[in-house]
DNA sequence: TTTCTAACA
DNA sequence: TGTTAGAA
């Protein structure tokens, strides 16, 4: 039998309602209101305000915190999740390169980050010798 | 009770 | 990012 491929394409768009508050985004991301509030400075996120000044959030606001936090996970800032999102593809939580000279991009990200291991395991590489008491050899 | 903004013993 | 004060 062919590989059982179950696409759900929960096209839930929003309730009636004027939207998420905030709270309830937070709790069902388990992201702080604080960082919410903190993506949407950072241009990550754009909740409208209802008349009471409080954000309404749209239900995708909820895969895309998701996503935001996928992105922070593998060391991007959010200035550098900005202009990757558009970008991104999200096939019901896995996360692809939609373009190509993302794929090179994120590589060399990940570059960045073999770098600083090996500044961090010379350091304590250094710290080791020192706990050890070695003595230089001259 | 919940959210908002602004600011930091 | 947490936390908090003061207001709506």
């Amino acid at each position: 039998m062919p590989a059982k491929l179950n696409l759900h394409v929960h096209v839930k768009v929003n309730s009636g309602s004027g939207g998420v508050r905030i709270g309830e985004l937070a709790r069902r991301t388990g992201v702080s209101e604080r960082a919410l509030r903190y993506y949407e400075e950072q241009g990550l996120l754009s909740p409208r305000r209802l008349p009471s000044g409080y954000r309404a959030y749209r239900e995708g606001d909820v895969a895309a915190v998701r996503r935001i936090r996928v992105l922070l996970a593998a060391g991007l800032n959010t200035a550098r999740i900005l202009e990757v999102l558009p970008c991104i593809v999200d096939d019901d939580g896995l996360l692809t390169p939609g373009c190509p000279e993302l794929t090179e991009g994120l590589a060399r990200e990940r570059d960045r980050i073999d770098e600083a291991i090996g500044e961090l395991a010379a350091t304590r590489a250094n710290l080791d010798r020192l706990i050890a008491g070695e003595r230089r050899a001259d």
